[in-house]
DNA sequence: TGATCCATTTGATCTAGATCAAAGCGCTTT
DNA sequence: AAAGCGCTTTGATCTAGATCAAATGGATCA
C-alpha cells in the first residue's frame, strides 16, 4: 500500500462522485486532508470486525464486500466501483471485510472530518443518504437473484451489469447490438462467492454460453459479448402459459 | 384502509424510533400532519413501480418487500417490523411493491413534510442515514444467508431472528434456555418467498425440526422454540477439519 | 526448456432441494 | 354435519447444481 497527498485535479472519477456534490469550499476542506492509497489485488482494505478509521471514496478499480461463515464458505455482499463509497457514516464496527478484487486506488479520509462536516453540511448527508439508498436497492435486487434466479440467469445479470458499468454513465447510445469487449472485474472464483454459486458451475454457464455464440472468452477476464439480447432474454425466461416454477403461487 | 387523526400519546413503539430520536417541537410538527392508518394482512399498501405518496412508519405488525420475477416468481426482500419506516427519502419509484403480511399500523406522513424537515433538521436527516445504513446491513446479512446458507440454516435463522425480535429489546436477559412462545411473522408461502425456498422444504425442515424435538409446532403461526441452542448450533456447523464445501478455497 | 504454481475447464457422480401429486386440517358457509 | 376453501403436510420422483476428481493452460521462475 503506497500512500501519496491527494491531487484532486488529477482525479478523474469523484466529479461524479461525493466531491461533485460538495461545495468548492466543502470539497477543498475535503481534498486538504484527503491520501490517496492504492491496494493491489488481493489486498485487505479493511477486516471484518473492525471499525474503519477512515472514510474511502473508490477512485479506480473494484473492491468487494466479504462476509464469512463459520465453516469457511464465504459470500461476497457487495461490489464497490468508482464513485462508491467504504465506511458507515457514524456507524461502528463494519461486519464484512473489504478486499481489493482488482487494484484499486482510494481517497482516504479521516472518519473524524467527514462526520463533522457530514454534521455541518446539508449536502455531504443528503449524499451520503441517497447513495446508501441506493446500494439497498442494489442489495434488494441481489437478494432477489440469490433467492429466485437459475445459475444461468444470475450469470447473464452478472454479465449485463458489468457490461453496463462499462459503459460511462451519460452515454445515451441506445443498446450497442454489437460485439462489446468487457473486463469482467471478478476472477471466476469470486464470481462463485459474489453468485451464490460453485466455482465448476460457473465455469459451465460460461462454456454454456460461449457454444451458444452468446460470448467468446478471451484471455484474463476478458470476453466478448456478441448478443447482449441473449442475455436479456434468459432474464425473461418463463415459458408463456407455464405455471411458476421454484416458488409457491397465489 | 381505514384512516383516523394520529394521536401519538397512543403510539407506543415510536419512542424508540423515528419520534423519539425527534426534538420535542420537530415530532409535533410532524405529528400534526400524521395519520394513521390500518391494513389487514395481504393488502397492498405501495405497488411495485410506483412513487408512493407517503412516508410511513410501521406502528404495528410486519410489512414485506416483494419483487417479483417476469415468470411469476416471488422473493421478499425485506421485512419491516414495527419502528421501521417505509418510503425512500428524496427517492424515485419504488422498484419492489410492499404488502402488509399481518394487520398492519401505519403512521402515515405526506412526502413534502418529511422532506422538508429533513431538509431542515439534522436529527431527522441523521436518523434517516443511520436506519438506511442498518437495513443495508440486514440485506448484507440476508444475502450471505440465501447464497451460503442450507435450507435447515436458512430456517433457523429465521425462527431465532423472529426470537429475537419478539423479546424487547432492551431486555437484558441472557440468553432464555426454556421454552418460549413465539408467532412467526409470516406464513410458510410467505417464509418460502423470504428464504430462497419453496413452501414444501420449508414445511419438511420445520417438521424435521419438530421430530427432533428442537420446536413444537402451534396452532396458527405458533412455535414454542425448546431449543435455542440447537438452532444456534446448525448455524455453527461445519464439521471442525473438514473441507469448507459451497464454495471455492483459498 | 522444463518445472512449479496457479486459475480454469471438463468429466463423472451425488444430493439437497425442487417438482409433481395427493392427503390432511382447520375454518367458514349452508 | 356436510361441503367448500386455503393453507399445510406428507410422499414419490426428478434435476440443477454441488461435489469429487483429473486434465488443461498460462504465467513465472530456475
Amino acid at each position: 500500500m503506497r500512500k501519496a497527498q491527494t491531487n484532486c485535479a488529477e482525479c478523474p472519477v469523484l466529479i461524479q462522485g461525493l466531491c461533485g456534490a460538495l461545495g468548492d469550499e466543502e470539497a477543498s476542506r475535503l481534498s486538504s486532508v484527503a491520501w490517496r492509497r492504492q491496494f493491489s489485488a488481493g489486498q485487505i482494505i479493511h477486516a471484518e470486525g473492525e471499525k474503519p478509521a477512515y472514510f474511502c471514496a473508490i477512485v479506480t478499480g473494484v473492491v468487494k464486500l466479504v462476509k464469512s461463515l463459520p465453516n469457511g464458505n464465504r459470500q461476497i455482499v457487495g461490489l464497490l466501483l468508482p464513485g462508491d463509497f467504504l465506511g458507515r457514516p457514524f456507524g461502528q464496527d463494519s461486519r464484512s471485510s473489504a478486499v481489493a478484487a482488482t487494484e484499486v486506488g482510494l481517497c482516504t479520509f479521516p472518519r473524524s472530518v467527514v462526520e463533522s462536516l457530514a454534521r455541518e453540511s446539508r449536502t455531504l448527508e443528503n449524499w451520503l443518504l441517497n447513495h446508501v439508498s441506493d446500494e439497498l436497492e442494489k442489495a434488494q435486487d441481489w437478494i432477489m437473484l440469490l433467492g429466485r434466479m437459475t445459475a444461468e440467469q444470475r450469470i447473464a445479470t452478472f454479465i449485463l451489469s458489468t457490461l453496463r458499468s462499462t459503459r460511462s454513465p451519460d452515454d445515451a447510445t441506445p443498446e450497442p447490438c454489437g460485439e462489446i469487449l468487457i473486463e469482467l472485474p471478478l476472477s471466476r472464483t469470486e464470481m462463485a462467492d459474489y453468485l451464490g454459486l460453485t466455482i465448476e458451475t460457473v465455469s459451465r454457464q460460461i462454456a454454456r454460453l460461449r457454444e451458444r455464440g452468446v460470448i467468446t472468452v478471451g484471455a484474463s477476464r476478458t470476453m466478448i459479448v456478441r448478443q447482449p439480447k441473449a442475455l436479456e432474454a434468459t432474464l425473461e425466461a418463463g415459458i408463456p402459459g407455464e405455471r411458476s416454477k421454484r416458488t409457491a403461487r397465489t
